[in-house]
DNA sequence: CTAAGTGCAAACGATTTGCAGTTGG
DNA sequence: CCAACTGCAAATCGTTTGCACTTAG
C-alpha cells in the first residue's frame, strides 16, 4: 500500500501534478476494495468512511482522479455492456486476468490462464498486430447460479436480473 | 439478404411484433455495411439514402430497433472503451470473431483463431462457468500503422488519435 | 378495427467542464 | 506566491421514455 502511494506520488511529480488529500483518499479507496467499483460506488465508499467524509470529495474529483489513475496504470476500466456505467479495478500488484460476468447474479469473477494468453499472443502476432493490452470478457452463468438452477427448476429464488438472451434467437452465441 | 429479412420477420412474428418499413430500413442499413457503426452513424446512413430518407426515421426508432436486433442475435454491440458510444455490427452469416482495435488510426480489424477459441473454452470450463458469449478486444497498433511508424520516426503523418497510454507508467499492459 | 410502432421532445444518467475560491510545494 | 486542484452547478451527450398520432395485420 505504502509502495503504491509512493508510486502514485512519483507519477504525479513527474507530471508536475500534486498529491492532494483527495487523490490519496481515492487511491486508498480503490485499493482498499477487491471488488470492481463504479465511480459512484467509489464516491459512496469514501463518504461512508469517517476519516474521509470530512474531505467532502465531489464526484467531479472522483472522475478526474480515476482518469489520472487509469493513465498511470494504477487502475483499469472494465467495460461490461449494459448497466450503470464503467467499473474500475486496481491493477498494481495484480497480474493480468480476464473476467467472467455472470448474467444471473452479476458477479464478476477473475481468471487467468497461461495457455489462453499464449494462444492469444500467437493469434495476434499472426496478424501483424502489436498489442499493448487486451480485454476478454466472458458472459454466462457462474457455477453457483448453475447449481441454483439445478435445484429449483422453476421457482422464484433470487430475482437479480432476467436472462432474456437469444434463447429462441436464430443465431447462437459463442 | 433476403434470408436475413425473412429470419427477422420470423423473429418478429414469434413475438407478435410487426415488420415495419422502418425496421426493414434499419436492418438493411446495418447489413449493408461491413463497418462497425454507432447508432448515430446508422441514422445518418439511412437519411443519406434517397429511397429511405422520406421515411424520416427517428433516432429513437434506430435505438429501439437496434435493441430488437441485438435480442434476436442479428446484431451485436461492441464495447470499445472511450469515444462516442456503442458500436454495432451485423452477425448473421458471420462466424464468431474477435477484434483488434488500432489506437493510432482507430481501425477495427476482425480476426478468428480456432486454437484461441479452444483455449478459451478450456479455461472457462475449468472454472465451472457456462459461457453464453464472450468478447475479446485487443488494443494496440495495426500492421499499417507500425509500418508508418517505421518510415517517419518523428514526423506528423496522420493525427487520428493521440497514443497516450501507460508508456511511462509503473505498470505494463498485457 | 386495435395493438404495436413511430416521431417528437422532454427526461435520464453517467461523465465533463467553466469558474471562482482553495491549497500544495 | 501561483499554478494546480477542488466543489459546485451547469453543460454534454448517448440513450430512453411518455404521449398522441399512425399503421401493420
Amino acid at each position: 500500500m505504502k509502495t503504491i502511494e509512493a508510486l502514485f506520488e512519483k507519477f504525479l511529480r513527474a507530471r508536475d501534478l500534486r498529491l492532494t488529500r483527495q487523490r490519496q483518499a481515492i487511491l486508498h479507496a480503490i485499493y482498499g476494495t477487491h471488488r470492481h467499483v463504479s465511480a459512484d460506488e467509489l464516491y459512496d465508499l469514501i463518504h461512508r468512511d469517517e476519516s474521509q467524509r470530512e474531505l467532502g470529495i465531489s464526484r467531479a474529483t472522483v472522475y478526474r482522479t480515476l482518469a489520472l489513475l487509469c493513465e498511470g496504470g494504477f487502475v483499469q476500466a472494465l467495460d461490461i455492456g449494459r448497466d450503470s456505467g464503467t467499473l474500475y479495478e486496481h491493477v498494481l500488484g495484480h497480474v493480468h486476468h480476464d473476467h467472467m460476468v455472470c448474467l444471473q447474479c452479476g458477479r464478476i469473477t477473475e481468471f487467468a490462464d497461461d495457455a489462453l494468453e499464449a494462444a492469444q499472443d500467437r493469434a495476434i502476432a499472426a496478424h501483424g498486430f502489436r498489442a499493448s493490452s487486451h480485454r476478454l470478457n466472458v458472459f454466462g452463468t457462474c457455477a453457483a447460479c448453475q447449481a441454483k438452477e439445478g435445484l429449483q427448476a422453476g421457482a422464484a429464488g433470487e430475482p437479480a436480473s432476467a436472462p432474456p438472451g437469444g434463447r429462441d434467437a436464430p443465431a447462437g452465441g459463442s
